[in-house]
DNA sequence: TCATTAACACGGG
DNA sequence: CCCGTGTTAATGA
């Protein structure tokens, strides 16, 4: 498990605090489909994630979702942070996307090392700016964007997230990440494929336009 | 104008 | 048959 720990964060944190991390953290594995962080919940234990890719969402209080942004290896979730220290509810929900891993660390250890660690200081203030902005890209897509960019990018984020240009989707669950209707992502979608972007299959679309 | 809802037909597994 | 998909018609913002 220390490798693990060293794969993911070797470059970040000074080997005393990944010796402290092996001892103390309790490896997770989940499932792609599961529910990790329910709405309302409370956080006892902050979680750094080894492997694969989780999706965050925010809920509406009329039934709908809308996806706010993706989190991978080596990315802490921003809202537990403020959650573990304020002691608070979970404002979001977290679903793995993918298959993966995640180290469990007690709330207590956070504080402390937040005193005792530079690197560990700065890996929070960062995540705190990088979730900041991943946010300010969702504000702009949800305030600016048209749906037919929206479904690009999203498209896009999602491929580079997998490094794959096939991915494994349905046009409903566009719609729900979204938060739109299927019809709009269906004509939509064949649109692109007529412009020659993307080619359509059943439960899976391809990307034939890089970056 | 563009999204949503409901409804329907098609076809692959 | 069931589900994902493609399309249309009616309605609303």
């Amino acid at each position: 498990m220390k490798q693990h720990i060293q794969d993911a964060y070797g470059y970040i944190f000074e080997p005393v605090l990944i010796g402290e991390l092996s001892q103390l953290a309790v490896e997770y594995n989940f499932k792609e489909g599961d529910l990790l962080i329910e709405i309302g919940q409370y956080i006892k234990k902050m979680p750094l994630l080894l492997n694969g890719v989780i999706k965050i969402m925010r809920e509406d209080p009329d039934e709908g979702e809308l996806l706010l942004y993706f989190i991978e290896k080596g990315d802490t979730c921003a809202m537990t942070l403020t959650c573990c220290l304020g002691n608070s509810k979970s404002d979001i929900r977290a679903i793995a996307e993918t298959e993966g891993t995640v180290l469990m660390i007690p709330i207590e250890k956070m504080e402390e090392w937040m005193t005792l660690y530079q690197s560990w200081r700065r890996f929070v203030i960062n995540s705190y700016n990088n979730r900041l902005k991943e946010m300010l890209l969702a504000i702009d897509s949800l305030a600016f964007m048209k749906m037919e960019d929206r479904i690009i990018n999203y498209l896009k984020e999602k491929s580079k997230l997998i490094s794959n240009k096939t991915l494994n989707t349905t046009h409903q669950d566009i719609a729900n990440d979204l938060n739109t209707s299927r019809v709009v992502v269906s004509r939509i979608l064949k649109k692109l494929e007529n412009e020659k972007q993307i080619k359509l299959n059943r439960k899976s679309i391809d990307l034939l336009l890089q970056n």
